[in-house]
RNA sequence: AGAUCCGUAGCUCAGUUGGUUAGAGUGCUUCCUUGACAUGGAAGAGGUCACCGGUUCGAGUCCGGUCGGGUCUACCA
């Protein structure tokens, strides 16, 4: 057969894949065997996957593909997550394109848009990771919207409220006030801006109880009765309901029981005092206005405050502000303070630099409100999820890294807003009647009956469901669970089987928002964790450090790289460049080594096929020892060694490191040079047979990572009935570490001699005569044949002495006198010696030194001082070496 | 503002409990093209391990500080 000149993997990869699927190697069924369980992190439904999705799916994979050759049972579930807001956001603008306002549809035909959107736009995500070679069981597809799964979040959703642990509260949300639609926090854009601060004087007044006398206060803050306050937004006083300074702050401490009139409106409230102020900021006294700001709402409900709402859903005056009612909230500052100036109420101006909010989709500044929300309390929740990863049952890579931060946050969280004023996604199962009363129940059906305890006139007609929808998170938070129905059916097979998974693999920035939450989700349903290891994987930022963004549109797109490079060097390239749990910096470059990798592999199963060709039939030509393939079998081993290593501690990047050492460095550059046969000559069967068997080897190892090309050169290396993909790794043979160390110093011989050559500008073809100089012979006889190859001699002997006219060359405790036809330039040797000479000998000054360390001899361990006495006695051998051959030079 | 991580070759990063002369990839320099591969081969140069101090016989590694950078969380009148 013929092969092309370079891989084509445009001719293998989709091939392979339809093979793979064909043969049903993906699908898990539970069986006998250990279950090897990973559920994909759902991306949006809507969205693309992003490089960071390809790390993280990379990773997946090669952690399944490993496992799958390794006797588990190998279970990846892919799947998507409707994203309610993204998703949302993106079929509004899909119908305003359309020319279609949200706002005149019923839900039912908005969801019925959002449906026909998500199976359009849907199985984008899928396509993608089926190109990028994913070995996801395709039958276990979920999504988090799927009917079982909808019922399963209100389910947990009911549950959880009769457990007490879901409940409404206040909450100040993002209003968009030219919208008119709440925003999430994504949809805040923060810009830092020069605002102003006021001081404004309020006018105390007498407590309305009991005086406590005129005397003034000794602060230059107070004057004739006045409190001074500072704020951003004198548009809002009109809403204030009371005045809070420090308890602890002694300027104020005589205000007790006073009240202050709020400028303008002079409506009396009441001067509070709580810790919360911080008497450090402006003049230590705050306004407190409960109905813009969440720290004064929290106030207002500990104190008992009237709250005021002095705006309009559109960010005019309501009419609760008294004056201005129906201005905008920017003219209406404007006046006021012209007012307050006039009236004398304004202390000072100053600027002052803060951040404001601002709406990403209407561009006007973000106006806080305070609104009621469904909240998971969070406390009861966290302690097991914090336990489990405390007493080491889950497991985090890095460990040092994430640990910290998980602790921190499970041990200071806060309860959960769980509620959205969306549409798309899990609609909230509360139902109210008529006068507002409120039960939660899977279905009307059930509430109804509910209500009939009470009222039994009641119809079903009669009951308004909770407008808004849970968060996606609260559905996602059961994914490895309801993936295998394990909250709609619990006690399943496949649930039984499956979990706990066994890794999780994500990014580092959803800790919080996922993973703690699925392990709070997991510890509370099933007592058991969901995940036994958890691997984050860094963020994928671009060549300049920038994280990748929708908006710088610095983030590549996938199936073009895959169209460009190929499957396999795409994940070589991503995987490469990964140090485990950092950050890494893409760069097209390192895809472009992915290709060139591909290329190294094809060529040489091109190699291996032009000595197929060659064989002599039916012969073995030497069935002698070989050194080559002794040493590469060790080497081999070593390496699957070092490899199983890494997998356990997740330093994937690190086994694709060596590995590709192993094949371009190793069996490429080294072993396959060693049983090269002369031109066009016939190879041994035997070294040809074991050659191919490496070969194989290597792909196998390889397949995690590269799982096209290796499946396709395993099949071309000989006829086969088996796949790649399913074949079980063998297991790893005893290392003999002489051989390995043989190997090394051959290869140390082989480098040093060509850098002689190179250095002397002696031509790759010009022939020398190598003389060995060496107390071991036996060990340089058996790999004579190599050598000579290697370093292109004709002839080799041993010497016992110093052979003059030659170019001298030490590697350890052995000399090599080259020998040549061609003159020598004595100057360029006699530099190179010296250069080495001094090195040496400042080596063995600093090993004199610290050997000659009483402290150092009395405390370092035997075995470091016995190293450091080799030290000593290797360099002064070396420096013997190299003295003689300045002695051997003087004599050209 | 809190929490946390990082600073090692031109660039991107490894560097296990402190113990050979600090490694890799990439880039760079020199040489090599009829023979698997120029998407290649052979070889080489390149580092005061951010800075200051401490612990130790010994520090890239441990401790304290300074400077610089990242990430998450919170944003305060």
């Amino acid at each position: 057969m013929e092969l092309s000149k370079n891989y084509i993997f445009s001719e293998t990869e989709n091939k392979w894949y339809q093979h793979w699927i064909n043969k049903g190697y993906f699908n898990s069924e539970p069986d006998g065997r250990p279950a090897f369980t990973v559920v994909i992190p759902p991306p949006n439904v809507t969205g693309v996957l992003h490089m960071g999705h390809t790390l993280n799916e990379t990773v997946q994979d090669i952690l399944v593909r490993k496992a799958r050759m390794s006797g588990f049972n190998a279970c990846w579930i892919p799947g998507s997550d409707h994203a309610s807001i993204a998703t949302e956001a993106k079929v509004v603008q899909m119908l305003k394109e359309k020319g279609i306002e949200k706002n005149n549809l019923t839900r039912e035909e908005f969801l019925k848009y959002a449906f026909e959107w998500k199976e359009k736009y849907g199985g984008i995500i899928y396509n993608q990771i089926e190109k990028l070679g994913c070995s996801v069981d395709w039958k276990r597809v979920t999504f988090t919207m799927d009917d079982h799964y909808y019922k399963a979040v209100i389910k947990v959703f009911v549950d959880l409220y009769n457990k007490g642990l879901i409940y409404r509260g206040a909450r100040m949300i993002n209003w968009d006030p030219a919208a008119k639609t709440a925003l999430s926090d994504e949809e805040v854009e923060y810009r830092n801006v020069q605002g102003k601060l006021y001081y404004l004087k309020y006018s105390l007044t007498p407590a309305l109880s009991e005086g406590e006398g005129e005397s003034l206060p000794p602060s230059g803050e107070l004057e004739g009765g006045f409190i001074t306050i500072a704020t951003q937004r004198p548009e809002t006083i009109m809403g204030d309901t009371a005045i809070c300074v420090n308890p602890n702050d002694e300027r104020y401490t005589h205000l007790k029981g006073k009240q202050a009139l709020v400028p303008l409106i002079n409506r009396s409230i009441p001067i509070i005092f709580d810790e919360y102020v911080d008497p450090a900021f402006g003049t230590g006294a705050l306004k407190v206005t409960p109905a813009h700001d969440i720290n004064d709402y929290n106030l207002g409900l500990k104190y008992n405050l009237e709250v005021v709402d002095t705006l309009n859903e559109d960010g005019t005056l309501s009419a609760a502000a008294q004056i201005h009612v129906g201005e905008d909230r920017f003219v209406a500052r404007n006046k006021i303070v012209n007012e307050l100036h006039e009236k004398g109420h304004i202390l000072k101006e100053e600027e002052y630099a803060t951040r404001l909010g601002y709406s990403q989709r209407s561009g006007v500044v973000v106006e806080p409100r305070i609104s009621t929300q469904w909240f998971v309390k969070m406390k009861e929740l966290a302690e097991p999820a914090l336990k489990a990863v405390a007493d080491g049952d889950i497991k985090i890579h890095p460990g040092d890294k994430f640990l910290a931060t998980y602790k921190y946050w499970l041990g200071n969280v806060k309860d959960w807003c769980i509620s959205r004023q969306l549409w798309w996604g899990q609609q909230i199962p509360a139902w109210y009647d008529e006068q507002g009363n409120m039960v939660v129940a899977e279905t009307a059906e059930e509430a109804l009956k509910k209500f009939k305890i009470q009222n039994s006139t009641f119809k079903i007609e009669d009951l308004r469901q909770d407008e808004d929808v849970l968060d996606t998170w609260f559905s996602s938070w059961l994914w490895p669970m309801e993936v295998f129905k394990g909250s709609s059916n619990p006690g399943n097979a496949d649930i039984n089987y499956y979990y706990p998974t066994s890794v999780l693999v994500t990014g580092q920035d959803i800790i919080f928002f996922w993973v703690a939450r699925m392990i709070m989700a997991g510890m509370h349903y099933k007592n058991e964790k969901p995940f036994s290891d958890v691997y984050f994987t860094g963020m994928v930022r671009d060549k300049q450090g920038r994280k990748m963004s929708k908006s710088l549109g610095n983030s590549p797109d996938l199936l073009e790289l895959i169209d460009k490079y190929g499957a396999d060097a795409v994940r070589f390239g991503i995987m490469i460049s990964s140090p485990a749990g950092n950050d890494l910096l893409f760069d097209e470059a390192s895809l472009e080594q992915g290709r060139n990798f591909n290329n190294k592999i094809w060529n040489a199963l091109k190699l291996l096929k032009l000595w197929e060709g060659k064989k002599p039939k039916g012969l073995t030509l030497n069935a002698e020892r070989n050194f080559a393939i002794e040493w590469f079998g060790n080497r081999l081993n070593e390496v699957r060694a070092e490899v199983d290593n890494l997998y356990i501690q997740f330093k994937l990047s690190e086994a694709l490191k060596i590995i590709y050492s192993l094949i371009w460095d190793d069996f490429c550059s080294w072993y396959l040079e060693w049983v090269k046969p002369g031109f066009e000559q016939p190879i041994d069967e035997k070294v040809y047979n074991k050659t191919v068997e490496f070969f194989e080897q290597l792909m196998e190892l390889l397949h995690p990572f590269m799982p096209f090309i290796t499946e396709e050169v395993y099949h071309l290396l000989q006829h086969r009935e088996d796949d790649l993909c399913v074949k079980q790794i063998s297991s790893i043979g005893t290392l003999q570490s002489k051989i390995l160390d043989e190997g090394e110093l051959l290869k140390k011989v082989i480098s040093a001699l060509r850098d002689a050559r190179n250095k002397n500008q002696l031509k790759p073809k010009e022939a020398i005569k190598l003389h060995i100089q060496t107390a071991d012979t036996e060990a340089y006889t058996e790999i004579e044949n190599i050598l000579s190859k290697q370093v292109n001699a004709e002839t080799v002997n041993f010497t016992a002495e110093a052979v003059t006219n030659t170019i001298v060359v030490a590697v350890e405790k052995d000399k090599f006198f080259i020998e040549t036809t061609q003159q020598l330039d004595a100057g360029v040797l006699k530099e190179e010696l010296l250069k080495d000479l001094e090195h040496q000998q400042r080596f063995l000054d600093s090993v004199v030194k610290k050997l000659n360390n009483e402290r150092f001899v009395f405390n370092a361990k035997p075995e470091v001082v016995a190293l450091e006495k080799k030290k000593h006695a290797d360099a002064e051998v070396r420096i013997k070496v190299i003295e003689e051959s300045l002695q051997n030079l003087k004599k050209l």
